[in-house]
DNA sequence: CAAATAGTGTCTCTGAGACAGTATGAG
DNA sequence: CTCATACTGTCTCAGAGACACTATTTG
């Protein structure tokens, strides 16, 4: 027996003009300082791990987790994976709408949004790269059998910007017409608001909120 | 930051008399002595979780995790959930064929298989009912689109034993005729060894081994 | 008007489930 | 023989995907 730190880090995703998106952090700090990370954290003497995870990302990005969806991810526990000696860090997975742009904290000299495709994944900090892996692999499989991808969306969303939450984080290009027809007919997926879009280019379109289902039934497939 | 102690405990179910069964051991030191709780114990100084957790199952119950599944599940880490003070836990999920009877190891005054549906949750040590539970929930959904259900069979089954895990594990009956269709048609589920059973009752039955598939396409579903 | 996006209708194909029917062993 | 289990064939229905078509806005 021993004792070990432990942490939470954070993979925050969210779609932004079109693209997933996933917020890091620039350490301020040795180990790895000037490099990009997940933002995180030590857990608190008498702090459950879940508040950790909330603290964090309020403190360290300025982000409220009001509308998102927040699921504790994995563990990681590499005897060598922090330098300053053995650390035990549990991932979480946060989805969010496109919000304002975010604080940089204590640790942190700089936070910001990095489309996941231009994230240099061989130069995070620590085993960042792994987690962030992790939490993206998540997000994709539970698109699919989830109503997760309205927790991207604003509280009233249109079919086409959930469609285009399911393209961004799966990179494929879906049938807008099939698509329309399985979300509005999977019974507890989204519900009407009876709104309208108004000033946008082409018909208005019905906006929805989030459903009361927490399994879609069927599920949404994603393309072969 | 404080440091905490860190344990791996294991939800070790097995198919026993079809039905699903988990691997306890009765605790033989307070806290919570003689109650039952589910195997585990600290991490090493150096030790990795994974090897921690292959350890325990070894080393606490006297099983060697040879042909079954071993994955982790999640994390816990409530402030008061241990009365020692902070202890973190992550928590492994174990699938193994019926094997000999456990042996009680260091910690443990007996270790024992027990039918789910008579596992007295309440009384069990700890947050290991919360555990618990995730671990069965975890299998339950799992068999439906990974072939994890040969992990509860030998190294060669028959469609009928893999059959008879679904029923255990989701507690509802299978029609036989369309589970052979499906199991046997499902690419890289099983493959045939050529080998037969002889011996048992009615028609022999062609044995099988696991496939190569990781994940199952299409699915295998829960009758609704 | 054209272009763009929203939404509906309809066809085809795959696969799930119901269930009849056949095959082959034990007792 | 009967009984039990293994396997195959066939029908029907639900849902996925392809795609023609209509609806309603902006410019």
């Amino acid at each position: 027996m021993f004792d070990s730190a432990v942490t939470v880090d954070l993979v925050v995703l969210t779609i932004r003009r079109d693209a997933l998106s996933v917020l890091l952090v620039k350490r301020g700090a040795p180990p790895y300082a000037g490099r990009w990370a997940l933002p995180g954290g030590f857990v608190g003497a008498a702090e459950d791990l879940p508040d950790a995870a909330v603290r964090e990302l309020r403190e360290e990005t300025g982000v409220h987790e009001t509308a998102g969806h927040l699921e504790q991810l994995a563990s990681y526990g590499a005897p060598d994976r922090d330098p300053r000696g053995r650390v035990v860090t549990i991932g979480y997975l946060a989805l969010l709408a496109d919000l304002p742009v975010p604080q940089a904290g204590t640790d942190a000299a700089e936070a910001a949004w990095h489309r996941l495709s231009d994230v240099d994944r061989d130069r995070l900090a620590f085993d960042h790269e792994r987690i962030l892996a992790d939490g993206v692999e998540r997000a994709r499989a539970k698109l699919e059998y989830s109503p997760l991808a309205a927790a991207f969306c604003p509280a009233e969303f249109t079919i086409g910007a959930l469609r285009e939450v399911y393209e961004a984080v799966w990179g494929t290009a879906l049938d807008p017409r099939n698509f329309h027809r399985k979300v509005t007919t999977t019974p507890g997926f989204v519900v009407p608001t009876g709104r309208w879009t108004t000033g946008e280019r082409g018909r208005p379109a019905q906006l929805y909120r989030r459903g009361p289902a927490t399994l879609l039934h069927p599920p949404m497939l994603r393309p072969a």
